[in-house]
DNA sequence: CCGGTAAGTGTACAAGCGTACACCTCCGGG
DNA sequence: CCCGGAGGTGTACGCTTGTACACTTACCGG
C-alpha cells in the first residue's frame, strides 16, 4: 500500500528551513552550506538532498519563511492601531522596535536583498511584502503619506542601524511631519 | 638598488578592483571568486595573491571604490543646486536618475550591505558616505527635513526598484511634502 | 655585456563543496 | 512470521576553491 510506514517527519523539513536562516545570518549567503545547514538543524547530510532538489530552492523557501514572518509582524502592529495618534506611534515602533532591533532581521534583509536579484519568486515575495505594508499604512494614511511613511520605514530602519545617533525622539519627529498635513482616508 | 626594473603596473590593482566589482554584480558576493575576478581583469590568476592578501580585502577595496564613486556623483548632483527649487529637483533626480537606473548600482549596494555586516572597515566607509549624503542635503534644507530626505532617498530608490508604478510624478511629489513646510538655512 | 635582484606568474595541493545513490531500517499486509 | 517496499541516511566522488611558492623574466648598475 500506499501508506506510510514510519511516520514521515514534516516538522524535518521546517527546521531546516528554520536553520537556514540562522546560517545565513550569522555566515551570509556567501558562507552558507549543507553542511552547516545541516548541523545547524541537527540532522543528517543526506536530509538536504532528500528534501531539498538544492541550494537554490533552500534559499528560496528561507527567504519566503522569513519575508512571510516579519511582513506578519509588521501588520499586526499597523492593525492593532485604532487612532491616529496610535498609527503614528506603530509607526515608530515599526522602525524602532523590536522586529528590527535585533541585527539578525536586517543581516537576513540585506541578504534577501542581494538574493532577489537572481531569483524572480523571492522578487515576487518582496513585492507582495511591500504592496501588504502600504495597505496597512493606507489604512491609517492618504495615498501620498503612505508613499512616504512606507519609504521612510525603509530607509530610517537601514540608516539608524549604521548611525545609531538617530534617536527613536528623531524618528518619531519625522513622522509626525510627515502626517502633519496628511488627509485621513474616509473610513477608519 | 632598490628602484624598479619594469616599472611595475599600478594600474594592474585598480583594474583587479573594479573587474570584482563587475564579477559581484554579476554573480553575488557567494559566486565571487579570485578565478572569475583574474578573468574579468585578464590578469593571472597569481596576480590575485600578489596584490591582495585574500578575499576579504578584495572585496572591501571593491566596496570602497563604489561607495565612493557613487557618493561623490551623489554630491555632484546636490551640490549643483543653487536654488530650493533646483535643490528639489535635485533629490527626485538622486532617486530617479541614472545613478541607480542601471540595476548593477543597485545590486552593488545590496551586496554591500550584506558584506558591511561581517566588516568593520566597509561599515565605516557606509558611515561616512551617510553623513556626507546628509551634509550634501543639508545644504538646502533644515536638519529634520534633511533626515527625512535622507531616509526617503534610500527607502524610495529600494521601492521603486521592486515597484516600479512608482513613478518619478509620484516621487517629486512626496519630495513636495517633505520640504514643503521647511525652513531653508541661514546661508545658502 | 653580464650578473643580481625585484617583479610577476604558472602550477600544484589540500580543503571543502554539492550531489547522487547504494544501502539500511522498520512497519503493515498477508 | 516474514517479506515487500517506502522512508531516510552514510559515504564517496568529481570538482572547484583559496592560497603558497618555486620559478621565469627582464632591467640596471657596474
Amino acid at each position: 500500500m500506499a501508506t506510510a510506514h514510519r511516520p514521515k517527519d514534516p516538522q524535518r523539513r521546517e527546521k531546516i528551513i528554520a536553520a537556514t536562516l540562522d546560517v545565513i545570518a550569522e555566515h551570509g549567503i556567501a558562507g552558507t552550506t549543507h553542511r552547516r545547514i545541516a548541523a545547524a538543524a541537527e540532522v543528517p547530510l543526506g536530509s538536504m538532498t532528500y528534501y531539498f532538489s538544492g541550494m537554490e530552492e533552500l534559499l528560496t523557501e528561507a527567504f519566503m519563511l522569513m519575508a512571510t514572518t516579519v511582513s506578519r509582524r509588521y501588520m499586526e502592529i499597523m492593525d492593532a492601531a485604532t487612532t491616529r495618534e496610535e498609527a503614528r506611534e506603530a509607526v515608530v515602533e515599526v522602525i524602532t522596535g523590536d522586529i528590527w532591533e535585533t541585527p539578525r532581521t536586517l543581516t537576513l534583509s540585506y541578504e534577501l536583498y542581494a538574493f532577489s536579484v537572481k531569483n524572480e519568486r523571492v522578487r515576487e515575495v518582496i513585492r507582495h511584502w511591500m504592496s501588504q505594508s502600504r495597505v496597512a499604512i493606507g489604512r491609517h494614511f492618504d495615498p501620498m503619506t503612505t508613499y512616504a511613511l512606507d519609504a521612510a520605514v525603509e530607509g530610517l530602519t537601514i540608516h539608524r542601524s549604521f548611525q545609531p545617533e538617530i534617536t527613536r525622539e528623531t524618528v518619531r519627529e519625522i513622522v509626525d511631519r510627515l502626517t502633519r498635513e496628511d488627509e485621513p482616508p474616509a473610513r477608519l
